[in-house]
DNA sequence: CGAAAATTTGACATGACTCAACTGGAGTGG
DNA sequence: CCACTCCAGTTGAGTCATGTCAAATTTTCG
């Protein structure tokens, strides 16, 4: 008799993420299930800002975030975007409890699940399935990373921003141009000039 | 009586790094010590090539390597270099079991220090201080990467050169011009020109 | 509807690349 | 010990991709 079973939870998503890599028993789900925080974060709220230490793990049930580093001239520089079923978390900072460099900023209304670190190195302990889940989520970031590196050394930007529009056809839809081209490590003038080119191509 | 206790061995430089993040006691030493193996690499020998699966974590006890992937112009793009006490390894090959996309080639005759996959394994489920080990190891190569990849959107090639020299200020004199270039994301040619810049100023 | 943000456009500037030629060590073999 | 080759590094001319700035236009959202 768990409180878990068959009752819908509004942490069903996260469940249903881990399961993509191995299946919950009804032990893990009523462990995770008091760990886990739901908030509403409002468009152009922050989840981070620039000195604070990053103190959760954030999964993304619906919205979108944008994770960005400001540099000493004042620009914006989009390192990832986060949507429905992604983490956005600055997993340096969390771990190493530095100030984080980063911001993380709600681009449309969203809903995100936290746990914290105490909750996160509890879980780890006793259920060591999520200790693997979360290996795989830091392997999985990585490997994004590192394709994006090397995406940015071998691309011309328009390569990179078609392989942008192949990688995410629905988030260039859903969010502006500018946000776009910060990602993609141009200005929003000649991202412009880029689409022309598209078109009359 | 454990073997390992005061013999010097063959791991030891791979013991110290550890024990940088956390002490480890004689039965995770006698856990380690029969996991590792120790290899000799010569200079422009490849312990992992495009298109094979990274079959061990590759920790450098004396050398150097370059980890690059070749881009379909047949042009090289150092992603990193590693040196003595750090882990040269394409994580997401290794845990995926994927093809790698990089090779990793010595610049140096080296040693290295090898653990397999099952070995691996094996000393997480025994040893949870290798698994918190290892969950560092990953996070750290992040947040190396993440910086790199923002450096490479907001600063210039020579901020990116002063910044390269400042971080690795042994390195510059022990690899040639040619594949700093590669790592800056440059043209040999235009790094030669910085260079003459910099002396003139 | 009105203000603010996003996008586009054009003229001009520049950082970085390409290609080809030259320089100067560092082996290597005779 | 010299001559030869080979590779890394340098130089210069010309080109191209991308940036800057400022203004006009369109879209979005409160």
């Amino acid at each position: 008799m768990t409180l878990s079973h068959d009752i819908p939870s509004k942490i069903d998503p996260l469940i249903k993420h881990f399961e993509d890599y191995l299946p919950l028993d009804e032990f893990d789900k009523s462990m995770l299930l008091p760990r886990v925080v739901e908030r509403k974060i409002k468009r152009r709220q922050f989840i981070l800002q620039e000195g604070d230490v990053c103190q959760h793990y954030n999964f993304v049930v619906h919205g979108c975030f944008k994770i960005y580093k400001v540099d000493e001239k004042g620009v914006e520089h989009n390192i990832q975007f986060v949507v429905e079923n992604d983490w956005a978390t600055d997993i340096g900072s969390f771990h190493a409890e530095n100030p984080s460099e980063l911001y993380i900023e709600a681009m449309e209304p969203s809903t995100i699940l936290q746990i914290n670190k105490t909750d996160l190195l509890f879980l780890y302990v006793n259920c060591p399935k999520f200790d693997r889940n979360f290996r795989v989520i830091i392997e999985n970031k990585f490997i994004e990373l590192q394709n994006r590196l090397l995406q940015s050394f071998s691309a011309s930007a328009m390569e990179r921003y078609l392989a942008f529009l192949q990688q995410y056809p629905a988030l260039s839809q859903r969010i502006p141009n500018t946000q776009i081209a910060s990602y993609l490590g141009i200005t929003p003038e000649f991202l412009s000039k880029l689409r022309k080119d598209l078109v009359s191509k």
